[in-house]
RNA sequence: GGGUGAUUAGCUCAGUUGGGAGAGCAUCGCCCUUACAAGGCGAGGGUCACUGGUUCGAGCCCAGUAUCACCCA
């Protein structure tokens, strides 16, 4: 084995092989079912840092479960991401100067498909490379034939129910994809604009109204002026009419409490079609609709010839001039505003009136609200639940409706009088409504939402509408993974989706995660140039390669120079290899209960080097090990040390610990068990304690326990960590497990290490305190005092009581090896000791003979410090056993506890205090 | 405006029935000791945002304040 771990060896190797064998596979055996339904990547997209964080999650919780027995079923499978895939496509015909309306619909659809098959791949292949073992054999994507029939099954029966609609609404417009979006895909954020105040001349003559407008354009569709009905300083002209400047329609002055008096003149412009907040108020008053748009957001031909065809923000321009000119605009106010943006084209949306089709939510709420309060479904943590709550119970209509070509078109079809007909398939329609052959119909145009398709993943997957054999043992699904960013977009529609279709829950718990950042704490992405490839991370990038990277068809290319400067300050050397493992591991120790999650490069090196530890430890194991005796025949007699049996309790307790952890989500602990037990416990010590053992002559039943022990331990702690780190693990387990006397093709299918508490030996984890207490006193005198780490130390024992005594008997080798000892020696008579440096285990003393090694000066510094430290601590708990109240009222056993902690400082403090005075005299 | 979360060492963060303030990284000192210098052995470093309350006892529970972040309107 090579002396540094190189994770690239061994990643590819072991994955193919696991893939290979079909290990990821359900094993359909009666054991209990896991699963998890992968949440669907955007399928030509590639894996981000989101992904690969949530991807180590649900690999760890499958791997875990598997090896617990059960029956593991995580299926992969990606969406179509209609907006997001039509939108690239749409780029690449642009760069041919083409655009989807040159090739036409089925050409079009064509061509994305053909996109799909060239780079679908790329994000199940960066899978593989985070290790992921979901049952590829099972993967599905959104728009295959059976999960589009699953969406038209749907469709059809929530048309059937009346729990879909088609009509006229007021929707969230995008004009540059010229589609319908929903609330959730579009982001309001505050910009600089202008509050425009127009002078709107009452019909009579009798002098003009002020209303305030970001958007003056709008006034060509107005319908009418509201002020608050008690408001005293318009009260008399409700019922009068303005006539609209520029455009001379007579429009009403209506009263309306929605107005709020206090924000502009308290006049408030209506404009049904163009607000929403208009549009309420419309439908309340009847007013007309004018819709005054086209789809690209230029005025269309209901407005006066003069602004036909002008874009929104030219008429604008033109309507403020104009309004100047005839003296109607009374001020120009600079003005923040919140500006709605299409979160995939960030254009401006407008509101606008089309048909479109709804699914009505209210009765799919009810129950999906139920099951979360009744604890069917429970979030982790638990407080999302509010977050879901407060959504639920304000849910809107959802619009699945899109006007874009990619996706699952809308199962309905019309005549040519318009009449709407809706069924899985023409065929069904023309025989279910007895529509004959010559009858012409046409499909409905539109597409579905993506989401619709996603609301159905947990059970389309398995096969649903069909009655499938996975279906009943895997759904419901055991836990969603996710982020909480998109339990609106896709954790409740899901929830709602599948009670209603299979009478389930999709998923038993959500476990939601927080979003991974860059190390400021800054959103990744690509056009702030932060953005980190986690297959960069494996592989290791150079600089020149990540700033290309960065800088790469940009949306902003006037960026790009930041974004180089930065990059190459901050990874002047690029990034370094830190192999799958270390990325995992970074991961979950990332994984805590928070919402934001910064990515520190410096502790994904720590975790490689943690690789490294365990690594290089597995050598020494094996270089112990192979090709002696490891007591695998259990006939042969052994002897466990102390060591043997301490690290062996420390390791059930650490099992125990681990499960809880992982039980539990909170994968930061257990990641750090883990480390804190391999690092700090088995390297650290029971590696070093194993030395004297096996190289000095110890018996060879001796030997044998703890080759036994080391292999053992070792064995365990590889599969305990499997979860995590699938690729070293199985490397090192192949090498160890025979040692341990385990056979099997593979550590991930081996069972999951479980506490034996029968193996905790509370007497061996007691006496090798007292070893690490001894060894640690001697180090810090000599780490303190500056004597090399070469010079073998005399020590001399005073104040041992009977333990004492009987712990050093046993524990002589270890003492005189970790503490580099050259010489043990009790003595009979405390006053006989030379002039020493001491450290405290317990009453006893160890006692460093100062002559030639110890200066008296710093060793009366080390004294006080220690001195000092005792002191506080006495003044502490002495003032805590004062308090009368605090003897009276606390529990009996804290107040033991606390006694005890002040007689074993006072003891210590005089035994330093006499230490003292004794070096000071010399 | 409503809601949620955060505030602990220089940095990133743990701290789960209220009873010793911790880890990793960074810093400092010594050491190439035959698994590992991607290492070993030690050390320093915190008014737990602030104010008040409950309690024998508060980083933790309660109320309020400040700052920041996110979600919704």
């Amino acid at each position: 084995m090579d002396k540094h771990f190189d994770p690239n060896m061994i990643e590819t190797k072991w994955y193919q092989t696991w893939e290979k064998q079909g290990y990821f596979k359900p094993k359909n055996t009666d054991s209990a079912p896991y699963s998890i339904m992968i949440p669907p990547p955007n399928v030509t997209g590639s894996l981000h840092m989101g992904h690969a964080f949530q991807d180590t999650i649900m690999d760890t919780l499958i791997r875990y479960h598997r090896m617990k027995g059960e029956d593991t079923l995580w299926q992969p499978g990606t969406d179509h991401a209609g907006i997001a895939t039509q939108m690239v496509v749409e780029r690449q015909l642009a760069a041919q100067g083409l655009s989807r309306h040159d090739l036409g619909r089925d050409k079009f659809i064509e061509k994305i498909w053909e996109w799909k098959e060239e780079s679908g791949g790329t994000i199940t292949k960066q899978l593989r490379r985070m290790g992921a073992s979901p049952d590829w054999s099972r993967e599905r994507f959104t728009m295959d034939d059976g999960l589009s029939d699953a969406v038209k099954e749907v469709f059809v029966r929530l048309y059937e129910e009346d729990l879909i609609y088609r009509g006229k609404r007021l929707v969230n417009w995008d004009p540059v994809l010229h589609t319908a979006v929903s609330d959730l895909e579009v982001i309001s954020e505050e910009e600089q604009g202008n509050l425009w105040h127009m002078r709107y001349p009452l019909s009579d003559g009798s002098g003009h109204l002020v209303v305030a407008t970001t958007r003056p354009e709008t006034m060509l569709g107005d319908q009418a002026v509201a002020v608050h009905p008690e408001d005293e300083r318009y009260k008399n002209l409700v019922g009068k009419t303005i006539t609209l400047p520029l455009v001379g329609r007579e429009i009403p002055i209506i009263a309306d409490d929605y107005v709020d008096m206090e924000f502009g003149t308290g006049c408030v412009k209506i404009t049904p079609a163009h607000d929403f907040n208009d549009y309420e108020m419309g439908k309340r008053h009847n007013l007309p609709m004018l819709n005054i748009l086209t789809i690209n957001a230029a005025i269309n031909d209901e407005a006066p010839e003069k602004y036909r065809g002008l874009d929104r923000y030219e008429a604008r321009k033109q309507i403020v001039a104009d309004l100047e000119e005839i003296g109607l605009m009374e001020s120009i106010k600079p003005h923040t505003l919140m500006v709605p943006r299409g979160d995939r084209s960030h254009a401006v949306i407008e509101p606008f009136l089309t048909d479109q089709w709804y699914v009505a939510v209210e009765s799919l709420a009810k129950p999906a609200i139920d099951a979360v309060k009744n604890g069917d479904i429970e979030f982790v943590p638990k407080n999302w639940e509010n977050t879901y709550f407060e959504w639920m119970n304000n849910i809107q209509d959802w619009c699945i409706s899109r006007q874009i070509w990619w996706g699952h078109r809308i199962p309905a079809w019309y005549d040519a009088d318009g009449n709407l007909y809706v069924g899985r398939s023409e065929a069904e329609v023309r025989e279910k409504h007895q529509i004959s052959a010559d009858i012409e119909l046409t499909q409905d145009a539109d597409v579905l939402d993506t989401w619709f398709s996603s609301a159905l993943w947990t059970f389309s997957t398995l096969g649903w509408p069909d009655n499938t054999p996975e279906l009943a043992k895997f759904h419901p699904t055991s836990v969603l993974v996710t982020g909480f960013d998109i339990i609106f977009f896709w954790v409740a529609r899901m929830i709602m989706m599948a009670l209603k279709f299979t009478g389930e829950v999709p998923f038993k718990q959500v476990y939601v995660h927080g979003l991974v950042r860059d190390g400021e704490g800054q959103k990744m992405s690509k056009s702030k140039g932060n953005v980190l490839d986690p297959i960069d991370l494996i592989d290791g990038i150079d600089l020149e390669s990540l700033v290309g990277k960065r800088t790469y068809g940009m949306m902003q290319p006037e960026k790009a120079a930041k974004i180089e400067k930065a990059t190459r300050k901050q990874f002047a050397d690029g990034i370094p290899a830190y192999g799958t493992d270390a990325l995992r591991f970074t991961f979950a120790s990332l994984a805590s209960t928070g919402r934001d999650i910064r990515f520190d490069l410096n502790r994904a090196e720590g975790y490689r080097n943690f690789c490294n530890k365990l690594w290089n430890a597995t050598r020494y194991v094996l270089m112990n090990t192979e090709g002696y005796d490891t007591g695998v025949d259990e006939s042969a007699t052994i002897e466990l040390s102390l060591a043997d049996r301490w690290i062996v309790s420390r390791l059930q307790e650490v099992e125990s610990e681990v499960q809880k952890h992982l039980d539990s989500y909170r994968f930061d602990l257990a990641a750090n068990s883990l480390y804190e037990f391999t690092w700090n416990e088995y390297c650290d010590w029971y590696l070093e304690l194993c030395k004297p053992v096996l190289q000095k002559d110890s018996s060879e039943a001796a030997k044998r326990g703890t080759r036994r022990t080391l292999v053992r331990v070792l064995e365990a702690l590889l599969r305990l960590m499997h979860p995590i780190m699938p690729f070293i693990t199985e490397e090192a387990w192949q090498a160890v497990a025979p040692l341990a006397g385990k056979d099997g093709d593979t550590i991930m299918l081996q069972p999951y290490p479980q506490t034996d508490s029968s193996k905790i030996d509370s007497d061996a984890m007691a006496e090798l305190e007292w070893v690490k207490q001894f060894i640690v006193g001697v180090r810090k005198i000599r780490s303190e005092m500056d004597i090399a780490p070469s010079k073998a130390l005399p020590v001399l024992l005073a104040g041992l009581n009977d333990t004492d005594s009987q712990y050093l008997q046993n524990n002589r080798l270890y003492l005189s090896t970790l503490a580099k000892l050259e010489s043990i020696e009790i003595l009979a008579d405390e006053n006989q000791a030379p002039e020493s440096a001491v450290a405290l285990v317990g009453e006893m003393k160890v006692l460093i003979p100062m002559a030639g090694l110890i200066d008296k000066e710093a060793e009366l510094a080390r004294l006080e410090k220690e001195i000092g430290k005792l002191q506080g601590e006495i003044k502490r708990l002495g003032g805590k056993l004062n308090n009368e109240n605090f003897v009276a009222k606390a529990p009996p056993a804290v107040v033991e506890t606390e006694r005890k902690k002040l007689a074993d400082s006072q003891t210590a403090l005089s035994n330093l205090e006499v230490q003292y005075e004794k070096i000071r005299q010399l």
